[in-house]
DNA sequence: GAACGTTATTATGTCTGACATATGATCGTC
DNA sequence: GACGATCATATGTCAGACATAATAACGTTC
């Protein structure tokens, strides 16, 4: 491994190295109650001067995955206090399709348990614009039907406009939940064949069901489609373990090491 | 004016300037688009140098506030951007009892939604462990029954406790939304009389029932307690809006500028 | 006078070196 | 072996400097 003097990539000083470091706690390298390497050790590693590390310490701490104190060090903080919410922290756990698959089937249902309600509540609450919005997202998902990669964008815009719907705060929060999961779906998507054209009748109900106020049916139809979803989503994680999966942990080049 | 919320990150320096900077941000002073400040500015107005602000900056930029462009400066990034979920940020919303009552009605909606689906979930999921936790947070209840102030730590124990015995770690992180909740609810409670007696019963229903495994039980009583619960949040809002308000908007010495 | 290229300005981004501070570790004394 | 003073160390803070990029101001050209 060589020593790089000057980061071969100019990009994100602080925003950089809290991404390395982040992904590396998320992924076990450093464990709860461990201490993460000092603040001169880390800059030396990633060719940055104690400052910018230290800017990043603050990206992480905000997020709640260490903390430091004096003389001590900076360590990573207890597992219940990290800011599992975060769509940042959500990505690190998620990242490059190795994800965990209690965490995939935690996100689903934890899915089935928002996404329904909020359908409801869309159904109840939605103006021209926001419908508008939906409406919108389910077109372009029709116009991209033959394509698993183009689905995806229109796909996460239509339930994150569902969502928006609500004119609930909180549940529209949980849009970067769901954006970050259906990143990692949609990861697994594309690696299986088979357009995502049979899904498009499912979102079409839940639309239909929202646009005639229709709390009932929008619950319904959204319970539908996300049984569907959790079914492939099973299928295709399942398959991963069995025989997709490497002998020996990933050992990605750029980021092994932290 | 009294509950302090309690940050998750220990303040001083940083974090100190980012608490009431975030504050002054959630509180509109400084509205999306705007410019916050510069570093240096800043760091004369608090007493601190330009290393120092800037770590503030990226305590916020980490919960999606904030953002910075060379030479056009820092500013407030567009509301969709925060992170709504975080304690840090849901605290600062909620800061000293003025909560927007929107808010409030969004967050008991969103409670309706997320716990009787949790209470179910640790019904079928829970284990001698996760169980003996409910347990021992009702048994505070319990004995705490007399004094709303000493009844909210147990109180927030025991909802966190559902949320953990689901086995979800996406359910468990709700925690921290449903402890900030609980803490502005829990301070307009305190200004109210009467003890929170009658509710210990509805609580001890849910016990009961995430108890004997009976996940349908644990849902209907979830949602029994909580019905309980946004009525006397709802009457609470609305007499405070109706009689407690102040006509000016409040200025608090220590955090009115920022 | 309007369009356009050049220069100057400015706030963030990064680096360096220094000192302050708290606390865990070490050592010495009883 | 217990306890208190001392030392070492990693974080916390500061000041000053230069780099960088995007905007503003300026001046030239047609």
């Amino acid at each position: 491994m060589s020593t790089k003097i000057r980061p071969s990539t100019p990009v994100g000083g602080a925003a950089r190295i809290a991404g390395k470091l982040g992904a590396a706690i998320l992924g076990g390298t450093y464990k709860p109650h461990d201490l993460v390497p000092g603040e001169i050790a880390l800059g030396r590693r990633f060719g940055a001067s104690r400052t910018v590390v230290r800017e990043a310490f603050k990206l992480l701490s905000a997020k709640g995955l260490i903390a430091s104190r004096k003389r001590a060090g900076t360590y990573v903080r207890a597992r219940e206090e990290w800011h599992m919410l975060d769509a940042d922290v959500l990505a690190w756990r998620l990242r490059d399709g190795e994800a965990e698959p209690k965490l995939v089937f935690d996100l689903m249902q934890a899915r089935t348990v928002i996404e329904p309600a909020a359908a409801a509540m869309a159904a109840r609450a939605h103006t021209p614009a926001t419908l508008a919005a939906i409406e919108r997202a389910f077109a372009d998902m029709e116009r991209a039907a033959h394509s698993a990669a183009l689905f995806a964008e229109p796909d996460v815009r239509f339930h994150k406009a569902i969502l928006t719907a609500t004119d609930n705060d909180v549940m529209t929060a949980f849009g970067a939940l769901i954006e970050a999961a259906l990143g990692i779906f949609v990861d697994v998507a594309t690696r299986h064949p088979g357009a995502p054209a049979p899904s498009v009748p499912l979102h079409g109900a839940v639309l239909e069901a929202i646009r005639r106020r229709d709390a009932e049916g929008a619950h319904r139809a959204m319970m539908v489609l996300l049984d569907r979803t959790a079914r492939n989503v099973e299928r295709n994680v399942a398959s991963n373990i069995a025989g997709g999966r490497r002998r020996k942990p990933r050992q990605t080049s750029a980021s092994a090491r932290v």
